[in-house]
DNA sequence: ATAAAAATTTAGGTAAGTCTAAATTTTTAG
DNA sequence: CTAAAAATTTAGACTTACCTAAATTTTTAT
């Protein structure tokens, strides 16, 4: 079996992959994890001898296909309990991510599968990212951030790119809810600030920072 | 904060505690925690460091105020993810104690009272086990063996001493669910096997073994 | 009351996951 | 194309939770 720590470690490495081409350097997954190069390279020699990771000494990893359908595994729960958390317990979309960091952990297919069930196979999660399939499948999307869209044009609120609890709670004060339709007013050429119009037709002014940090179709 | 571990044992220490009377011994920590009594002793060091337990050196252990405390809300969270998992998930009461092993340490006090109010509040857990109360206090019930009943009384099955799967998927292949209503039938005196009769008064054979892990009232 | 038996603790060691400091390799810049 | 900078790995340690073997204390039985 794998330890919480090897899983955290496969998570990470998939998260880091998605957002980069070519392997994963040892300081970007320190600074993820929060540890020093020093133990990020213990950890890979680890991983590299359960082949889970690529890895040439000096030259970044990458995930084998064991090591990915683990990491899609673990991210699959992570967000099925979100979706529990919010859906079932009403927690609210800042609060959930801690949580399900503990609960992804919790090893048993058969409670992945009967949770799955019980919120009606979801396909996202509260923060609008999709759920891996049973398969290990992630599903794809095709989203825009709202700072590339132009002016006048309508879209609809789909996820977010930042997941922390500060940025989630401006979106709730500015009633950005995920699903929501907006309408793009003007750009303001100075900060690249954006006025966004709701269906109910209520102006929100938003920054470039978090319409850059929005996704829409 | 605590370890899984240290968890563990006050849960331990305290599951001991109601089966004897006086401290619990290092062996006996050694048994149910399936360690050796020399391991036994560093961790008992560690809690009495902690002020979670009262130790002297070869006279045994016993839970602190703090100690105790603890060791019901981490029964108390055992018991709601079990109901959580037979009375939503649909698991089967004889599958879900090894999950709820893992999920009782997830830390997060809010997590517990939601899904406390998600579940109604109950107070049994799938096995008939009171849930200690929010405020940390352990329902007291009344029950009496299943062994100790005399011929022609009246009883309802309210729990099992026993929490293996074997005995619980014994049970159920005799249709003894919690609940049902039986009348004792003849005691035999060779092997004190009993004859009990459901509602439906379809006779069940019950041997001692099993009747003494049963608890009715 | 005392010797044998049982229970418990101490001593010394291991594996996982972390750290700091030093050594090594790769990358970047002059 | 080399020398400095940056990235990475190695060396040596620490903590937690466990182990075995040896020492110590308590209990039990003659
Ligand atoms: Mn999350
Ligand atoms: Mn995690
Ligand atoms: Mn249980
Ligand atoms: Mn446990």
């Amino acid at each position: 079996m794998h330890s919480f720590t090897e899983e955290n470690y496969l998570k990470t490495i998939y998260a880091i992959s998605l957002r980069q081409a070519g392997d994963v350097s040892t300081n970007a997954l320190a600074e993820v994890t929060a540890t020093k190069a020093a133990s990020v390279t213990d950890m890979l020699r680890k991983l590299a001898d359960k082949e889970l990771i690529h890895y040439k000494k000096y030259q970044g990893v990458r995930l084998t296909e064991e090591g990915e359908r683990l990491a899609l595994q673990i991210i699959r729960r992570h967000r099925l309990w979100e979706v529990f958390l919010v859906d079932k317990l009403g927690f609210g979309w800042d609060a959930v991510h801690d949580i399900a960091e503990e609960l992804e952990h919790i090893r048993s297919d058969e409670l992945t599968a009967r949770l799955d069930t019980f919120l009606g196979h979801p396909q996202f999660d509260p923060h609008g990212d999709p759920i891996p399939t049973q398969a290990g499948l992630m599903p794809e999307t095709e989203y825009r951030k709202l700072s590339e869209v132009n002016e006048g044009e309508a879209v609809r609120l789909m996820g977010v790119l930042e997941h922390s609890t500060a940025f989630l709670q401006h979106l709730d004060r500015c009633q950005l809810t995920l699903g929501c339709a907006v309408t793009l007013g003007e750009i303001n050429p100075f900060d690249r600030s954006v006025r966004v119009v709701s269906e109910a037709g209520l102006p929100i002014f938003v920054s470039h920072e978090v319409a850059r940090n929005l996704l829409v179709e």
